[in-house]
Parts: structure tokens; C-alpha cells; sequence
DNA sequence: AATCATTGTCATGTC
DNA sequence: GTGACATGACAATGA
């Protein structure tokens, strides 16, 4: 076993190893250095590295419905969660991670059975709180028809004994002189532990009422363990070998696998790049002649952009850039034509120094850019001008500063908005009118930044990003988008035509604090000022309804779920409660086939043998069997009193 | 034209 | 008191 032990310590090292060369943070490590916390946390619920909320955690500890979700991206977050948990099964051994603990931790345990059945009380002694084989014989106990029977095979387990040697049918054993009267109670305490297969057994092959031992079918548990043992013999000398092909083998489901659980974050560049490449407007050829932009602009709105109910986390862009790069380089080489380092020493420095510098560094960039195209686009985008910073802005810079003053609280202040309102009185509603764009409601309440230049997001390299490989759903996704764009257009078209300056999303995402700096330090009228409100109402109120009716609906389905199991537990119920029938009637019959051999081994008074017809064998409460004349109801008309009455006192 | 599903919006209550 | 959120109800819209 200790050979075992390091083969398996070793596996999963490299596994660490390879996917963290993949640019993946995997918390494989901490099933070695930490064997605890990790494997509860495979119990309770995702190890914190997923976790992106508290709220998150919550959710998947209560595994559903007895948390709401409050953000929509949870599909998204827990379609990273699956895929993680497929890595994690490509990348472990085939049996059930409760063994794989036990196998790690208790090896001397195991040296010590030497039998490959873990399920005894030494076991559970030496597990000290992990997951001890007893836990797995309930895991496995799933299988068993019910709790009783669970209870009566770890019963017979930790005991070493069958389901007489205590209970009901233990005051039998006190009949030394009586042993075939003994039989019939014991056989029946016996039937009344026994599984529904072991019922079905002593009716089609026989009644075996004078076994006392039941033959148990041996549980999962010990079947995998000794699977793995026989691994462990025969294939762990390969196992260095084996790890190192599987993972070569599996590794374009793995790098799929892995993108789906980098995008965790990436699902909201997937989203934004899919609904980017959709908007494909007169900017794109503008966007074309930048492709930092992009890169920077992609990444940015991934990565700082956060959720109302997400942390915004500007630090999380270098490793932003580490994910598409080791991506890049590893799987996904279309984007290779794309990528520039340049791009993710932008985005680094976006991340590491701030969004100041990245604002100059941007408009370095935009220097390049043709100035008619800029001047378009100022008069196209309607947001993003930074007057402020002294010339034309791009784009990306509007981009990078809307998010930052809306979003990023810990380390961008509102810095935008007072540029923006400055430019925004030069602007005509019917600029706005033909060249804003409405964007994608639910990409931006995440990626809340990216509408306010929309023509940067329709650079066709867009489409060829990694995280477009990973999530597939254009027509939906492009269905949902222009619905959207369609609903949403109203009240940003209101706003434009008040001549407010900010789109409706980030109204409605900016926060209560900015919110209220906005109200006050731009000098709106009472009539904007409303509207303003009530655009952030709305707003706000439309996501709440849509997280309402998702809530619904998984509400809906988890009872139908629940509905669907509790009838099938129904079904299983009844379909003992018949079999339990059967074998009642079943032995009752040998029961009293028992009777009359014993009655007519027995002699009365007169040296006859007793008649079945006359006498009964009643066993009393303290175990004995005693011989009892047959009492006949008389005919009469309280034949029913008396017949209760006798039933009355067989009750007692 | 009727029906249904979806979505936005309002009103109201709760925290 | 206010803002955020949840939710029922209603209306608009498209299939």
C-alpha cells in the first residue's frame, strides 16, 4: 500500500502540475497538503477557489433552492462548477473520492485488514473525521431499499454478527430445549431485518427460516476497494506512465474542460464577445485598426467589470492575461494572430497601476487611429468623450474610465462623468438617435461597461476569441440581445432625448453613492432627475423580475424533481410493502407447516399426538413457547364482540 | 383572431 | 426616511 500511496500522491502532483501549466488554478494541491478541508468541502459543497460570492456559497452548500440566486450569471457559474468537476474526474482515479481519501489516510489501516474490507470499527476508529468506510457504506447504502436495512448491514458489520444476535429475535437464544420452536421466531426476526432481495430469495428459493446467518451481498465500497486494490497491484507500476497519457489523451477535453472553468470569469467575456461580434456597426472598421484595443478592452471588460453582486477585482486582470495567454499558447492558436504582448502589458498595468495610466497609454494608442474615424465616433458614441483629458478619446479610454467611476469603487473613483457631462451638451439628440446603440441588457448589468463604446466591440477578431469556443449559443444569445436592445431602447432613448449623458445601464449600475454625486454635481433638472430615477428603477426592477422568474422557474423545476422522486420513493414503498406481504404470508404458512411437526412430535396425557386442529404453540414475551388448546369462538350472535375481544388480547 | 410565452413595468411589502 | 430587493399583477409584444 505504501506503494500505492505514493503512486497516487504522485498522479496527482503532476495532474497539479500539468493544469496549473495550463494557466488553471486548480486546488488538487490542497488534497495533499490539506486532506481535510478538501474533502469535506467535496461533501458540503465547492472548494472556496470557486466560489465567487458568499452568496455563491450559500447556493451550492444548500445545493439549490433553499438559497435564491440573485444573479443570472449563476448559470454560467455553475456550468464552470460542472465542467470543473469533469476535469476533476478526467484528471482522477476512477473510484469514488470517499475511498480515495480513506485509501490515502488510512493505508495502515488497510495493511492491517489486509482483506480489502475497510468496514469495520477499527476503520472508523483510525478515521479520525474523514471520511470513514461507514459513511461510504451509507453512501452505498443508497442502493438498499431502506434505513432499516442500511442499519441492519452496518449492524452486521461493525458486529460480526447476523441481525439476531440482538433485538427482537435475541430472547430466543434462551430456549436451549426448545430449538425448532426457536426457529420459526428467529427466521421470522430474521425476514423482519432483511432487504427486499433477501425476501424475494427466501420466496423463490426457499424459505431458509433455520439460517441465522444472512448473506449480505457485499457493499460498492468493498467493491471498488478491491478494484482498486487489484489496480494498485497490476497497473500501479504503470501508474507513472498512465497519469502522464491520460492526461495527453484527455488533453483537448481538458483544455475545453479548463476554458469552461476559467470562464467562470470568461463567460462574461464569451458573452460580451458574442453579443460584440453581433453588433456589427459602422465602427468596426475603426476597431479593426486597433486590435490592443480590443484585447485590452475584452480583458478589461472580463475582468473589472463585476456584478452587482460580485466583487469588482481589478487585480484579477494580470491573471487574466496569464489565462489567455497560456490558453493561447496552448490550445487555442487562431487567437495567436491577434494577441500581442503589448496587450497584456496594457492590461497589466490597467490592473497594477491604475486606471490613469491606462487612460494615457490609450490614447497613445489612439494617436494612430485616423482622425475622421475619431471624430465619428465622437459624435457616435454619446458617452465616452473625455473632453477631460485633454483630446479626442478613445473608445477604450471612455471605456476604462466609465468602468472604473461606475464600477471599480476600491480603487477608481467617479472620475468620468463630469468630462462626460462636459462634452455631452455639444451633442444632438438625433446624433444619438442614429448612432447609439442599445446593448445587451444582461451582458451589460455584469460587463457593465461595455456599452458606452459600443463600435469597439465588433472587431471581427472578436469572434475568434478562445472563450468563443466556449460557450455556443449565438442564436439565443443573439435572440436575447435584440430583444433587449429593443426593450431597452426606450428609456435610453428618453435619456438621450433629456440629454443625459449616461446610458441606462449605467444608471442602473453606478453606484447609490455615485449615483446620488451624479444627481447633484451635474445640475440636472428636476425633469432629468426623475428620469434618471426612474430609469434606475426600472432598471433595477427588471432585473429583479427576471432574477424573480428565474428563481420561479428552478423553484418549479426542483419541485417537479422532488415530486418526481417522492413518487418513485412511493412506487418503491409499495412495491415492498407488497413483497413484505408476500413473504408474511409466506411464512406464515411455515409457520404453521413448524406447528404441526412440532404438535405431532409432542404427546398429551394420553400418549396421542396433538392435534394442530386442538392446540396452537403461542410464544409469550419472555421467549418461551408454550403449548395452547386451540380456543373456537362459539357460534353465536357476539361472535364479533368476542372475535375482537381474542384479537384485543393477542394485541397485548 | 385567440392563445400563450416572454418581458417590462408598477405597486407594494420587507429588510 | 431611503434604497435595494422580492414578488404579484398587469400590459405589451411576438410567435
Amino acid at each position: 500500500m505504501q506503494i500505492a500511496k505514493k503512486y497516487f500522491t504522485e498522479g496527482l502532483i503532476q495532474f497539479t502540475i500539468l493544469l496549473s501549466l495550463i494557466g488553471v488554478r486548480v486546488d488538487v494541491d490542497s488534497y495533499l497538503n490539506g486532506y481535510f478541508t478538501p474533502l469535506l468541502e467535496i461533501n458540503l459543497g465547492p472548494s472556496s477557489a470557486y466560489i465567487q460570492t458568499p452568496f455563491h456559497s450559500l447556493r451550492d452548500t444548500l445545493d439549490g433552492y433553499s438559497v435564491h440566486p440573485k444573479c443570472p450569471e449563476l448559470d454560467y457559474f455553475f456550468a464552470s462548477r460542472r465542467l470543473l468537476d469533469e476535469v476533476r474526474t478526467l484528471g482522477s482515479p476512477r473510484f469514488p473520492t470517499h475511498l480515495n481519501a480513506w485509501l490515502v489516510h488510512q493505508v495502515s489501516a488497510v495493511d492491517k485488514t489486509e482483506s480489502g474490507q475497510p468496514s469495520n470499527s477499527d476503520s472508523i476508529d483510525t478515521s479520525s473525521g474523514l471520511e470513514s468506510p461507514g459513511d461510504d457504506a451509507s453512501d452505498d447504502g443508497q442502493h438498499l431499499p431502506d434505513s432499516g436495512q442500511e442499519e441492519c448491514q452496518t449492524a452486521q458489520r461493525h458486529g460480526g454478527q447476523g441481525p439476531c444476535t440482538s433485538g427482537a429475535c435475541g430472547f430466543l437464544k434462551d430456549e436451549d430445549d426448545a430449538i425448532a420452536k426457536e426457529e420459526e421466531p428467529v427466521s421470522f426476526g430474521q425476514l423482519a431485518h432483511s432487504s427486499t432481495l433477501e425476501q424475494e430469495s427466501l420466496l423463490n428459493g426457499g424459505i431458509a427460516l433455520s439460517d441465522p446467518v444472512p448473506h449480505h451481498p457485499p457493499i460498492d465500497i468493498e467493491q471498488h476497494w478491491s478494484s482498486f486494490l487489484s489496480l494498485s497491484v497490476t497497473d500501479l507500476d504503470d501508474l507513472d506512465s498512465l497519469v502522464p497519457e491520460r492526461l495527453l489523451d484527455l488533453d483537448s477535453d481538458i483544455t475545453s474542460a479548463i476554458s469552461h472553468d476559467v470562464s467562470l470569469r470568461d463567460a462574461m467575456v464569451t458573452r460580451a464577445g458574442a453579443s460584440e461580434s453581433m453588433q456589427a456597426r459602422p465602427g468596426q472598421a475603426i476597431a479593426q485598426q486597433q486590435p490592443p484595443f480590443f484585447r485590452l478592452e475584452s480583458t478589461n471588460s472580463s475582468y473589472s467589470d463585476s456584478s452587482p453582486g460580485m466583487t469588482p477585482s481589478l487585480a484579477a486582470l494580470p491573471f487574466a492575461s496569464v489565462c489567455n495567454v497560456t490558453r493561447n499558447v496552448s490550445s487555442h492558436g487562431t487567437l495567436s494572430g491577434c494577441l500581442d504582448e503589448a496587450v497584456f502589458d496594457q492590461i497589466n498595468l490597467l490592473g497594477l497601476e491604475g486606471l490613469d495610466t491606462i487612460d494615457v497609454q490609450l490614447l497613445d494608442g489612439v494617436g494612430s487611429i485616423d482622425p475622421q474615424v475619431l471624430e465619428d465616433l465622437d459624435s457616435d458614441s454619446g458617452l465616452s468623450l473625455e473632453s477631460g483629458s485633454g483630446g479626442p478619446a478613445s473608445p477604450g479610454t471612455s471605456e476604462v474610465s466609465s468602468s472604473s467611476s461606475s464600477y471599480c469603487e476600491d480603487e477608481c473613483g467617479a472620475t468620468g462623468y463630469s468630462s462626460e457631462a462636459d462634452s455631452f451638451p455639444s451633442k444632438g439628440i438625433a446624433d444619438y438617435t442614429t448612432t447609439w446603440t442599445p446593448v445587451d441588457l444582461s451582458e451589460s448589468v455584469w460587463h457593465d461597461h461595455s456599452y458606452s463604446s459600443p463600435a469597439f466591440f465588433h472587431q471581427p477578431s472578436v469572434a475568434t476569441l478562445p472563450h468563443k469556443g466556449i460557450k455556443e449559443e449565438p442564436v439565443s444569445d443573439e435572440e436575447e440581445q435584440r430583444f433587449e436592445e429593443r426593450e431597452l431602447s426606450r428609456d435610453e432613448l428618453r435619456a438621450r432625448a433629456m440629454c443625459i449623458p449616461f446610458s441606462a445601464l449605467q444608471i442602473v449600475n453606478m453606484p447609490v453613492e455615485e449615483f446620488l454625486e451624479v444627481l447633484e454635481g451635474h445640475g440636472f433638472s428636476p425633469e432629468q432627475v426623475t428620469l434618471l430615477r426612474d430609469i434606475r428603477r426600472r432598471g433595477k426592477n427588471k432585473l429583479a423580475a427576471q432574477n424573480c422568474r428565474k428563481r420561479k422557474l428552478d423553484a418549479i423545476t426542483g419541485l417537479q424533481e422532488e415530486v418526481a422522486r417522492l413518487q418513485a420513493q412511493r412506487d418503491r414503498l409499495l412495491r415492498e410493502k407488497q413483497l413484505t406481504a408476500k413473504t408474511m404470508c409466506a411464512v406464515g404458512q411455515q409457520i404453521e407447516q413448524l406447528t404441526r411437526d412440532v404438535l405431532a412430535r409432542l404427546r398429551d396425557d394420553s400418549g396421542q399426538p396433538l392435534s394442530p386442529d386442538r392446540f396452537t404453540l403461542q410464544c409469550g414475551a419472555n421467549g418461551r413457547v408454550v403449548v395452547q388448546p386451540v380456543r373456537r369462538p362459539t357460534v353465536s350472535t357476539t361472535a364479533g364482540s368476542k372475535t375482537d375481544k381474542r384479537k384485543k388480547d393477542k394485541k397485548q
